[in-house]
DNA sequence: GCAAGGTCGTTAGCTACGCTAAACATGAGG
DNA sequence: CCTCATGTTTAGCGTAGCTAACGACCTTGC
């Protein structure tokens, strides 16, 4: 298959990821977070307490965005700002008990869009899928 | 498989497909155009005129957005903005010349990330984003 | 005909969420 | 100490989505 077969498949997927994630953006629950916020919340919850650097690092953003993702789940006391132990100019973000409780019951029913879209494929598109998502993840995070 | 395991691969893909458009956002070439106004110019392209409020279902976007896009456009005159022939509220909206000379050049250079990345797979992972793409672009557009 | 109400596009104003540049605070080394 | 590097925040900007409201235009019912 050469390149120009190449260059069609990424268009299509340039064009499909960027509606979907409008897509997903507008699906929100009723939750009052965003999907980012959700989204590192959830980073919190996998990785554990994390400086700010480093959770901005992990959802591949700058350092000045993610200050005020946390400003605001912080607000809304779903994570903790504690000073680094050892080195006074990092802030660790952890998320607290309110923040994982709202997590576990908001995973019930985010993702509710998505998931009801696969109930309605086939077996073998869902596997299709399940072998896209590690390859899409991997983009996503290189 | 039961639902936990499409609850597990719904989130994975819903936090990939953000990622992603954020990352796709910030790879985009030196062209003037944003990715959705190449998308929009795009969609032109392919179908054909389209009114207004067509062209933003298409999109999946309302039609206040699609004026400021295509305002955008038009002052690049890389579209026209004529009235409808019968109906006067309506406008139709067509790719120029300019347009569509810029799409084909701009096609030779602009995905070019996820070209690359499409280049640094094994084939039967090709094989597989080739599969998932189509359902991708039908969750785009439903 | 013509007034009432619906449809299409635009304008105005809001929010979310990226970014860079620069300020601030702290740590490390000469 | 003074300087420079590093981590976070602040300030300001840009893009792109949304809803609400408005004007222009069609359609319909009287």
């Amino acid at each position: 298959m050469p390149a120009k077969n190449d260059l069609a498949l990424s268009s299509a997927l340039r064009i499909s990821v960027m509606r979907l994630s409008r897509r997903l953006r507008a699906e929100r629950s009723d939750t009052p977070l965003t999907l980012n916020q959700l989204s590192a919340l959830a980073t919190l919850d996998r990785h554990g307490a994390l400086s700010l650097g480093e959770l901005a690092a992990h959802e591949r953003v700058q350092p000045p965005s993610m200050t005020r993702t946390v400003d605001c789940l912080q607000e809304l006391d779903l994570i903790t700002r504690t000073p680094h132990p050892t080195d006074r100019r990092q802030v660790v973000i952890a998320i607290s008990e309110t923040g994982i409780g709202l997590l576990t019951e908001d995973r019930r029913r985010r993702d509710a869009w998505l998931a009801c879209r696969l109930r309605e494929l086939s077996p073998a598109e869902r596997d299709v899928l399940r072998d896209a998502a590690p390859i899409l993840e991997r983009w996503a995070q290189a």
